[in-house]
DNA sequence: AGCCATCTACGACATGACGTAGTAGATCGT
DNA sequence: ACGATCTACTACGTCATGTCGTAGATGGCT
């Protein structure tokens, strides 16, 4: 369903019917019903074009990823104890990546 | 559902049933299936005591927390960007957790 | 003005997760 | 051997998701 956010901007059902249409069978209608729902959701947001709606995403992949990592965090009991395990599961790579996040945010937040 | 691992410990469907008992009214049979179900899911360990099983949870709440934030994380494209985006979103404490959970990583690995 | 292509809105169906519960049969103690 | 207890399996409603069709609105072209 998300595949659709690989190729950004503002795009009519068409248009990204189109695009899938390169790599699977879908039927329009089917395209039109995804993208539809997906704004009922506030996923994305929709202008008129004409007599069609031309569809952008609300927020970028990453955005989403952020959210749902926040949510989870939220359900875990004890913050510091996820916290701890959350990084012990990342690369070395991603902790590299998180204390450049926080370093950044220190600067800018004081 | 998982409020079930609010109370700890290796505990037979009964004896959820009846923690579970004092807050809601819930039929014997309906802790039974979700007890099943977790563990079909290996989100609960269970051995036999007599003829009854007692279960146990596979890994505490923060470790299931853990993992549903990799699992976002995972599904981010750009996870530097992902990364940036949920410190940003994060509150000062949780910050400053995540960074003593960084630095004693760090610690640990070298 | 009228027709045809295009687009949307809405409904429909399958699948799978989840919360809830009942029935049937196994098991254990007395 | 009988009753209480426990499990396994099944079932049903709801909700999200992926898939699609039909009917009606819209707009351009002649």
């Amino acid at each position: 369903m998300e595949q659709l956010w690989a190729a950004p901007g503002a795009l009519t059902v068409r248009e990204v019917h189109e695009q899938l249409s390169t790599t699977r069978e879908l039927a329009y209608t089917t395209v039109m019903t995804v993208l539809d729902r997906l704004a009922k959701k506030k996923l994305t947001e929709r202008e008129r074009d004409g007599k069609a709606w031309r569809y952008r995403a609300a927020a970028p992949r990453e955005e989403l990823a952020a959210d749902l990592m926040r949510d989870a965090l939220d359900r875990a009991g004890d913050r510091r104890e996820a916290l701890v395990r959350f990084v012990g599961q990342v690369s070395d790579e991603e902790a590299e990546l998180l204390r450049e996040a926080l370093a950044r945010l220190e600067e800018r937040a004081g």
